[in-house]
DNA sequence: CGTGCAACTGTTATAATGTTGCACTTTTTG
DNA sequence: CAAAAAGTGCAACATTATAACAGTTGCACG
């Protein structure tokens, strides 16, 4: 599970989607839990693109490869991805996209350009830690979390419209 | 604008909206802003629950009171109302909810029991500066942050279902 | 083996959420 | 008052998500 938590630059991303999907290999083997075909296709859809990708995007792609698809097909596999920790559903966009730390416990933090619309996922101790503590002192039991920030990234404050 | 964050113990909960409706009004008229009667009834309708509303749920309590609209006439003023900081929008839960801390500038967090279904708001400032010093870190702009904790509040830890 | 159960998939239909565009009314402003 | 701006009503539509059920596949167990 090498870290893949990368800023925004420019880098190998079929290595990064290659690497993505050998990785949801060994968890799914390790969980005994069945990457079928049509769920491992969805998931390197979902990874060839840093932009969250929606329900009906993959569906379009699915379908564009002849793949005979309905909106179910596609929910189905997003769902069993996301309850393997392989993919992430950013609330606030309704998409999706490919998780950057399969294999640890964390908290996600996702910073959204609302320029190019590229997604960073990281993770942050001491933000984890302030929101559990906070949650802790009014006695609220946390089970999940979603922290999305939006706004802009490094690329795209000096040159807008970047990528 | 009288701090209301309070716990999901039970309140007077006519007068909690009474003030959220009176402080909407100052706000509105302090930001020339123009609180019309079907905004203040759709904002009065969001504070009556403690749940978060669904746009077609406040739509569905203005038309069984006769008013005769349709779903941009609610989009509409959950709009100007979100502009104007007197609602939030709970995006995991596509669902609004009064903001409890109209008037101060706050990156809010919410507390989400998925038992009885109460959101408490609050604002952390340890959480905020968390958040802000990490998306610096990645030299990001933030605009806009969305936190939202899934979770089991008090209440429901000890009497399940409870209300 | 093979058979039966559980998980997965295909398919149709439908529900839930949110938006566009335009005509009309009201309010503000010069 | 007249023009511009803001707000509303309304119809149609777009997008996102789920329900229900039948068929198929993989796998454990006898």
């Amino acid at each position: 599970m090498s870290a893949r938590a990368l800023p925004y630059r420019p880098h190998n991303h079929d290595a990064c989607v290659s690497q993505a999907l050998a990785d949801a290999r060994a968890i799914c083997q390790q969980q005994s839990a069945r990457l079928t075909p049509t769920r491992e296709r969805v998931l390197e859809l979902v990874w060839q693109s840093h932009k969250p990708l929606g329900a009906y995007d993959v569906l379009a792609r699915l379908t564009a490869e002849g793949h005979n698809a309905a909106p179910p097909t596609v929910y189905r596999a997003l769902d069993f991805l996301q309850q393997h920790g392989l993919v992430h559903r950013i609330a606030s966009l309704n998409a999706f996209i490919g998780c950057a730390h399969v294999g640890e416990h964390h908290t996600g933090m996702f910073l959204i350009c609302r320029a190019c619309g590229n997604v960073l996922e990281l993770t942050d101790t001491s933000v984890s830690t302030a929101i559990r503590s906070a949650a802790g002192a009014e006695a609220f039991r946390a089970e999940a979390v979603t922290l999305e920030v939006a706004g802009v990234c490094p690329g795209c404050q000096t040159e807008p419209g970047h990528e």
